[in-house]
DNA sequence: GACCCTAGCTAAACCGGTTTATCTGCGGCT
DNA sequence: AGCCGCAGATAAACCGGTTTAGCTAGGGTC
């Protein structure tokens, strides 16, 4: 038994495909009575227009891109993108087409492709670079996008984003509030952008504070960390660009000897399972309730609103036992 | 600029459209001097034939699906489904074309939907039920799957599963070579079939195991842990069917100072940095590497192979901190 | 030379929708 | 009566591919 086809619709209620097609849509040029029984005829022979037909005749696809560059071993690790995406989902009632590479170049002409196909109707950009390149071609393209995470404006995209500046000052006045002069920071890729802005944030409330770069795995939250306690003047207190690294560092920490809170304070940014456990303090924020945002963002693109930014609640600092005072101080 | 269509290609080759469709797909009924003009011609026009187009005309969507059926909002803490994803990926040329759902009923419906609209080629299928409805149903659609995670032979469907029985077998084994006796599990949802599978191992090997089931998420594991060790005569040992509950439930173990390893042994069930961190003896099964061996059953199938069982290495267990002697013994 | 077969190509149908152009009544207006 | 306008429907084109039927020229066979 093959799923019926418009043609079979139109047929059964005795019309012909287009007035079927009008009808099934919600279109004027056919009559009510008519369109009634269209409707009737559709659901009673269980009518599921195709999606693919639809979108060749340059309708919509009923789906949204995502593309995340990364070694794929390292994602699984990564709960934020997969909170973004359980948010995401939870307000789209289309699907995610979701796919990995491993470099920018194969994501540019992925997008390229995927629109050229009509497989999708929009697409998230995550991951925002200084000067991103997406941001231009979307344009180019005329393809609706949102970029997510990238704070600030870019071109004529919807822009969803936490401020990462507001909340690397907060973390900052928590750490100097408690006492702490020598402050250090685990950044993530120096090429994102949010990786500048809170450098920026950073840089300008700690005086020499110094800044190591990583990728956001444990390991090189590790070697961070060991490279930081292992100065001549070692920091009291560090900050981290993620979870993983964060852990990875408080273990590091443990294992040199050094003593969390007493000689080091540890701050983790984006909160997780993982710091819950560790207690670690960490810059909370609701990474599922971002990524619904997100997606009402770009379903409203999709609508024909106007593109607006949208700027996330600032983090909140969730302050648990990896921090405290500073040595020496009170 | 538009992008160049097969019609385009054909003009520009001096060739009319079925001849170029077939120069382009390496099928035979054109010459090979022809083939090679319209291969020519087609890169230098930067052409890329539409999926979609491609999909209506009943050939490829060059897409496969995978529904998963979960309250958004506990997804993105299962580092499982991620890895899962990320190995998935790994293995896939095409796109991975993904929904949450709330219901067994959705996923049925979306199932049925994206094979009409011939949105995937082939689709995967987890958190097997006991006795599940999409086996049947994949098999009346003709519609390619592969059983991830499903332990045994599933009607015509290709399956790629790790023996919970042996494996459930050899930490009881380890356990009880500790000099455990009271050995408690707290499992997952009892509709699943590899919960099944583990409570017939469990129950085989462990006489008045007592079982208390949970949701995978913190909170059930707190709860159930909470459960046991409140008992008149508490276990020595809990087994945990995931790792966030397991280290939900080390938590409550030592906010009621009960000591582990020296009073209770914990043993999580999939391996993650949850457990690395928390130094919890988990069965550790590499996700990704099976996420990536599903993907290559599904492409096999796709391509037309007959359908078949691979099964997964048998996960190891991996002592840490979290398992020792039983109190009492030794 | 008549016949058949095949390689190589073209034209046209098809997939399942949407969109446009066209046709048919019918009512209102002058 | 003659003309216009419009609602309601149909037929046909179109989207961009694949697939099938059909045509032609060349070579081999008897």
């Amino acid at each position: 038994m093959k799923r019926p086809t418009i043609k079979d619709i139109a047929a059964a209620a005795g019309v012909s495909k287009g007035a079927a097609s009008l009808a099934l849509n919600g279109r004027s040029g056919v009559s009510e009575t008519t369109r009634a029984r269209v409707l009737a005829v559709a659901s009673s022979l269980g009518y599921r227009p195709s999606a693919t037909a639809r979108a060749l005749s340059s309708a919509s696809a009923d789906a949204v891109g995502l593309v995340l560059v990364r070694p794929p071993r390292a994602l699984g690790d990564e709960a934020f993108f997969f909170q973004l995406i359980a948010g995401m989902q939870s307000e789209m009632s289309c699907a995610l087409l979701l796919q990995v590479v491993s470099s920018r170049a194969e994501e540019i002409a992925l997008y390229e492709r995927w629109f050229a196909e009509h497989r999708v109707d929009g697409v998230f950009l995550v991951d925002l670079l200084v000067s991103d390149p997406r941001v231009e071609l979307m344009s180019s393209l005329g393809m609706p996008a949102v970029v997510v995470g990238g704070a600030g404006h870019h071109g004529a995209l919807a822009s969803v984003w936490a401020d990462d500046y507001a909340a690397m000052t907060s973390v900052v006045s928590h750490l100097k509030s408690l006492g702490h002069r020598r402050i250090a920071r685990v950044a993530g890729l120096p090429s994102l952008l949010h990786t500048v802005r809170r450098d920026a944030a950073f840089s300008s409330s700690v005086v020499d504070g110094v800044v190591v770069y990583g990728d956001y795995t444990a390991e090189s939250g590790a070697s961070a960390t060991r490279e930081l306690l292992g100065a001549a003047e070692p920091p009291t207190a560090i900050v981290y660009d993620n979870d993983v690294m964060a852990v990875a560092g408080a273990e590091v920490a443990g294992a040199l000897g050094v003593a969390v809170p007493q000689r080091l304070s540890i701050v983790a940014w984006d909160d997780s399972v993982l710091c819950q456990h560790g207690r670690l303090t960490a810059l909370s924020r609701d990474t599922f309730a971002f990524g619904a945002r997100a997606a009402r963002a770009l379903l409203a693109v999709l609508g024909g609103a106007v593109p607006t930014d949208v700027e996330d609640v600032l983090p909140e600092l969730v302050v648990r036992g990896s921090s405290g005072v500073a040595p020496g101080s009170a």
